[in-house]
RNA sequence: GGGGAUAUAGCUCAGUUGGGAGAGCGCCGGCUUUGCAAGCCGGAGGCCGCCGGUUCGAUCCCGGCUAUCUCCA
């Protein structure tokens, strides 16, 4: 049975059974910064299940992308050696909001795999946490499994939480059933403690099923109280039931592994057998995530989810190299996986233009990496050599890693075919060193404390009404610590309903002020995003804030409008950019980040080349237009995605959506129809977003783009300003005009080429000047070269010039010394900037001949006036206080001469 | 968030007791050549990333900033 028609089946199957087929969340989750990747079926439900957020169905099934990365069983260095394990993989999971419980959800499961899918139940293997007689009785009851096929683990009195599920220390908990299927005796461990289910942890036993019931609330001391809405989450991971399936050993045997294998045997021209297959496996591997995190709006990058793309993209790299490939290959397996998996996740089609790009630029970037590693090795190398020594240290290794990201592994097959070793032990020390020092400053995003109602019984829950109001009376209904700033204790808010826009969607949170009932302030100083509702920040200790609120009266919630008013400008200015962009670079512009201040908006988008001058005028004229348009900024609210979707409104690539979403539209106009010869009524904008904005594009004002510039290879960004910012500017730029203006005496029009003029006009005359002062330096050194005195065997010629900077003092040098040709020293004095200058320089016989050194001589000469020097054998300077030093070193040349000559 | 490295001509990069900025490729001009990713000669092109400090003097040493590369989280 092929993979594609397992997931058919899985989501057929509860689809018979009620369920609403809900599709795969992005694997980029947004607003959830614990969170690198979604890494469970459960993910998009976490709202659901504390009761937050409700939808219109009790019971979902799904299959979901997920990608882990870290602990134990993923560690990316061992994925792709063994049998089991992914970095991305498919989790089929059916749910239970408060709906059905254990008994169905087992019945269910035992069902599907064995009626459904034919496994063999006498394979099966069930574990239920030590306490829960219910899930017992269902499994040896209901579905006739003999006892000996059911353990029972965990213990939480010994802290043993085996067949215990939490989210976290505290919070919804509860026991877990697992299936399991038995490959058979031939597949066991030696394992001493023995072979069975919960002792070892080996391939004869699969784990297959996890059913979690969302039984209890865990408090800080660990008791449990039972929930109100019992919930059922489960999990299934596809590779492995397909395994099971298709009768084969390993995940990479099955069908779809095997395409993108053969696909990868057949770039490189190897059999996948041995040390090859292993390579060829964690490419596989590899590249499913790769293709799966870009599609979902992850960019290779040096941080966060971005890093650990790379990571991956550059580990597969690696394998294909070991392979023999040189040139990039990994968009083309990337192809095979679009093919296999672009039936079951569309977007991979959608996206396949601009994923296989980024994919080849990393590859190509990472070969640059190498090559410039190679050189750096190459240097070692040498040393090594040259210090007699056999093996490369383990600071040297890591260097290479750390500072030129070139890969251990391959450092020593550098390494072995010098005949060198690699300290490896010295290595994994210096990583560990690093590895401790950067987990020390790990404080970040703390000190987020839980929320305290202030009177018990109320429900908390926030409303934002700041989308028409930009002042409310509230009661205050919670308050939590907000950490610190570095000024001191922050503190949140929780109104019932509150006008403050909290930082998101790159728009920045609201400021304001809260008025208390005893007429005092607290000023709000950003508003963030809190899953129950928006929460103020202000400044101060808690104890302090509770007792100024009470028991939390109600209180005037103002929006600082003079921020709030130039914000609104800026994102619905953000909106017309992105549409203009994309009518003038066309329709692959896609927003890759935004910002949104009241100062200026900062717009990122996928584009892969600097935009001229003229795109960029054309883009800020269009922009301008469809301000000059004043049409409506139309706001639907609680729109369904694929409603939304369908109608073409553009989503914010990565982004985390609902099921309802709110779509901003902005019409074309008369004028801009006419412009870009748009059929009359349609569409200008239309995105999804939670941001606030103007009535009427008209309120935005005047638009400037203020810059262009890269962020990222492939990624453009623009910075703007709108409104009296905007204004400000062109303020700033006439008053530049009419400066310039001022200084030219010219009203308006050719600056540029009277500039031009006045330019070429400088040059002109510098040149001409620097000539004269020459020749009249010149004329002035024919006296003094005539006579030159006679110290020793050797010519002296010591006078002041009239150079103006070193370069002419320099030229000048030259020019006597050539004059002189052999046993010749020149020693010239001049003055500029009200400060004395010396230079000695000697003809090349007598560097050759060893006894004079200019640097010494200059030295000498200088300390006599005053001043300090040094330089080169054939050439010196130094400084001197004042231009009567200079004469008074002139004086002394010969002297000091004749003191050192022989 | 924390560390390391880099920033010099259009591109790829050299440049150490701190003392006149270089090469190769590319570009422009001339010569040569049946043809070629050819040859020869000449030329243009640089605030040595930005700001400050040390110094008589900084591409070079020190500090800060910005950008890029890279590792760890």
């Amino acid at each position: 049975m092929k993979i594609s028609e397992i997931r058919a089946r899985f989501l057929a199957f509860f689809a018979a059974h009620d369920h609403t087929i809900v599709a795969s969340s992005t694997l980029v989750p947004q607003d959830d910064p614990t969170l690198l990747f979604t890494n469970a079926g459960m993910n998009q439900f976490k709202a659901v299940f504390t009761g937050i957020e409700t939808r219109g169905y009790k019971r979902a099934a799904s299959c979901q992308k997920c990608m882990r990365v870290s602990g134990k069983h993923n560690d990316l260095e061992e994925v792709g050696k063994d049998a089991r394990h992914h970095t991305f993989f498919e989790m089929l999971g059916n749910w239970s909001f408060g709906d059905y419980g254990k008994a169905e959800s087992l019945r269910w499961g035992h069902e599907f795999l064995v009626r459904d899918l034919g496994l063999d139940p006498d394979r099966l293997w069930f574990a239920v946490y030590k306490d829960d007689d219910e899930a017992f009785a269902v499994i040896h009851e209901q579905l006739g499994v003999p006892a000996a096929r059911i353990r029972r683990l965990g213990d939480l009195a010994q802290g043993d939480e085996e067949n215990f599920w939490s989210m976290g220390d505290t919070g919804p908990c509860g026991p877990c059933a697992e299936m399991y299927y038995d490959q058979g005796e031939s597949m066991r461990c030696a394992n001493p403690a023995g072979c069975a289910v919960g002792v070892c942890d080996c391939d004869r036993w699969l784990e297959l099923w996890n059913h979690v019931f969302m039984q209890f609330d865990r408090d800080a001391q660990g008791a449990l109280t039972p929930l109100p809405m019992q919930s059922v989450d489960t999990g299934l991971g596809l590779e492995r039931l397909a395994a099971v399936l298709q009768g084969v050993q390993s995940n990479y045997q099955t069908d779809l592994f095997q395409a993108i294998i053969r696909r990868m045997a057949a770039i490189c021209g190897r059999e996948p057998r041995g040390e090859d297959l292993i390579s060829m496996q964690v490419i596989a591997d590899h590249a499913r995530a790769v293709v799966f995190t870009i599609t979902d709006g992850a960019v290779p990058s040096n941080e966060g989810r971005g890093y650990v793309v790379r990571r991956i993209l550059r580990r597969a790299a690696r394998h294909g190299h070991r392979l023999g490939v040189e040139r990039p290959f990994l968009h083309s397996v990337a192809e095979t996986v679009i093919d296999e998996m672009g039936d079951a996740y569309p977007e991979l089609r959608d996206r396949r233009d601009r994923v296989l790009p980024v994919i080849r630029q990393e590859e190509e970037r990472f070969l640059r990496t190498l090559s410039a590693g190679l050189k750096i090795y190459g240097e070692i190398r040498d040393r090594m050599r040259a210090e007699k020594r056999a093996v490369v240290s383990g600071e040297e290794a890591f260097k290479l890693h750390d500072t030129y990201g070139f890969p251990v592994d391959l450092t020593a097959v550098m390494a072995a075919e010098d005949g060198f070793g690699v300290d490896t032990e010295g290595f994994a020390a210096c990583m560990e060193l690093q590895r401790a020092q950067s987990g020390k400053e790990r404080t970040f995003m703390q000190g987020i404390g839980a929320w305290q109602p202030l009177r018990a019984g109320s429900a908390l829950r926030g409303r934002f009404t700041g989308y028409d109001e930009l002042c409310e009376t509230s009661e205050v209904l919670a308050i939590r610590a907000g950490g610190d700033d570095g000024c001191g204790p922050l503190a949140h808010l929780l109104c019932e309903v509150t006008p403050f826009y909290p930082e998101g969607g790159g728009q920045v949170g609201d400021t304001g002020a809260v008025r208390l009932a005893d007429g005092s302030e607290l000023a709000v100083i950003q508003t963030v995003k809190s899953e129950e509702g928006p929460a103020l920040v202000v400044r101060g200790e808690l104890d302090e804030l509770r007792a100024r609120l009470g028991a939390g009266g109600p209180v005037t919630l103002a929006v600082d409008a003079a921020r709030r008013l130039p914000t609104m400008r800026h994102h619905t200015a953000t909106h017309l950019l992105h549409a203009a962009l994309r009518r003038v670079l066309g329709p692959h512009v896609e927003q890759a980040g935004s910002e949104v201040t009241p100062e200026r908006l900062r717009f990122d988008f996928r584009h892969d080349r600097p935009l001229t001058r003229d795109q960029i005028a054309r883009v800020e004229d269009l922009v301008n237009r469809a301000v000059l348009d004043n049409q409506p900024v139309l706001r639907r609210d609680d729109v369904p995605l694929a409603q939304a979707r369908a109608a073409g409104a553009m989503a914010l690539f990565g982004e985390k959506y609902g099921d309802r979403v709110r779509m901003i539209e902005i019409p074309g106009g008369f004028a801009l129809a006419r412009e870009l010869g748009l059929p009359d009524g349609d569409t200008f904008s239309l995105e999804l977003c939670g941001g606030t904005h103007c009535d009427a594009t008209g309120d935005v004002g005047p638009f400037r783009i203020t810059s262009e510039g890269s962020v990222a290879a492939g990624v453009r960004r623009i910075e703007a300003v709108a409104g009296e910012a905007a204004i400000a500017l062109t303020g700033a730029d006439r008053a530049q005009l009419a400066a310039l203006g001022d200084v030219l005496r010219r009203e308006g029009g050719a600056y540029a080429t009277q500039v031009q003029a006045l330019q070429a006009e400088r040059d002109q005359l510098r040149r001409e000047l620097q000539r004269a002062r020459h020749a009249s330096a010149q004329d002035g050194l024919a006296d003094a070269l005539a006579r030159p005195q006679q110290v020793g065997d050797v010519r002296l010629v010591a006078v002041a010039v009239p150079a103006e900077n070193r370069d002419a003092l320099l030229q000048l040098g030259d020019h006597v010394r050539d004059r002189l040709g052999a046993r010749g020293v020149v020693v010239l004095g001049a003055t500029w900037d009200g400060k004395g200058s010396l230079l000695v320089t000697l003809t090349p016989d007598l560097v050759e001949r060893g006894d004079l050194h200019a640097g010494d001589l200059v030295k000498e000469l200088a300390s006599r006036a005053g001043g300090r020097g040094g330089g080169k054998p054939n050439t010196a300077q130094a400084g001197l206080p004042d231009a009567a030093s200079v004469a008074v070193a002139l004086a002394a040349a010969g002297e000091v001469l004749a003191a050192r000559t022989r």
